[in-house]
DNA sequence: TCTGATTACTCATATCGATGAGTATGGAAG
DNA sequence: CTTCCATACTCATCGATATGAGTAATCAGA
């Protein structure tokens, strides 16, 4: 039932069109939340049957009409209930861990490999999340930033994402060298 | 499709009865995945019918019977299938993620509140993962272990749960220790 | 001018995952 | 002596999530 609550927190700063709303899930900008476009699309219809949510349409000549969604009272109600209900514990669950899991078993050469490639993909993440937290403060500090800034949720969800990337790249980086040096070392099978 | 995946992973060790897996999983010793009982159960019956495991009845004299399980040669052929294709990208996906974003709109108390109880837990989480890393290399280093140990595959995943649950303490504690000053401190609403 | 990328979406279906309830036995604690 | 907890599961159902296909327009590049 999070997802609604997602796309909610994710209007509340500007109105977006469900394009753009998709981008923000599916490309990563999202750090607190993941969906398909689809998903995204079916939960603005539901929203707005809801009245959580209106939407505007806007012409364009260029380009295909859109739709601009902001969020209701009702919708910053529905906010307010979601945050003081409990919250689920979060966990991982991730195919290469699975793999890696399984190391001692499988072949360890495409895991290396995928190791690898994970890792480059959460350093480019990491940078993204560099920059836009950089953005976002200005030419503040972030203790300034985030003592005395008038909205810091995006920021501060978007240091735990930068966290997580992070902690991804260093552990993928490691495992892959651990590997490595293990296939290399005593050439088991 | 990565829970029977996970779950051929985690019989690879030792041969386990249902409830036993239900409890790695359910109960967080399952640092790479993460499953519901029922879940468990569904896919032990889809694997043995597809091969990938046998179970074999254990006649208990003060419990119920149970069944163990252990991975065919076609289950392990499933797993090398399964490590070679392209693995999905993992995401963060955390309700208490999503309040934060919405902090700047929404009552904080209660938010704050969680952060803690999240902190906690997190805490809780590490220190067993800690425990479960020393067990596992008995009294050689980790360096030692890594290089020449038989079995590394879930330690290096418990690492990687260790960290994980480091991140999301010091980014609970570091969270609600600003949220709960900018409240003190000018009193907004 | 044809191709492919980008904007802006919708529909249908399948699989995955979560929730609640239910069954049966034995041992420990009050 | 009764209630609760642990073992050891099964069944049913619902919502959440993923996948694949399809529409329709504009613009840039080969």
């Amino acid at each position: 039932m999070a997802l609604r609550h997602a796309v909610l927190a994710a209007l509340l700063d500007e109105e977006l069109s469900g394009y753009q709303l998709v981008k923000a899930f599916d490309l990563g900008v999202a750090n607190f939340w993941h969906a398909q476009p689809q998903q995204v699309y079916a939960e603005l219809t539901r929203l707005e049957k809801d009245g959580l949510i209106t939407g505007r349409e806007v012409v364009q000549d260029t380009r295909p009409n859109k739709r601009l969604f902001q969020v209701t009272d009702a919708g910053l109600a529905e906010l307010d209930h979601f945050a003081v209900a409990a919250a689920k514990p979060s966990f991982i669950r991730d195919d290469l861990l699975v793999k890696v899991q399984a190391a001692d078993h499988i072949d360890t050469r495409t895991l290396v490999e995928q190791l690898t490639e994970r890792a480059a993909f959460a350093r480019a993440k990491a940078d993204l999340f560099d920059k836009l937290l950089r953005t976002m403060r200005g030419d503040r500090t972030e203790e300034e930033f985030l003592r005395h800034g008038e909205r810091i949720g995006p920021y501060l969800t978007c240091l735990r994402g930068l966290a997580f990337e992070q902690g991804n790249h260093d552990w993928c980086e490691r495992t892959a060298t651990i590997l490595r040096e293990r296939e290399g070392g005593h050439a088991q099978q």
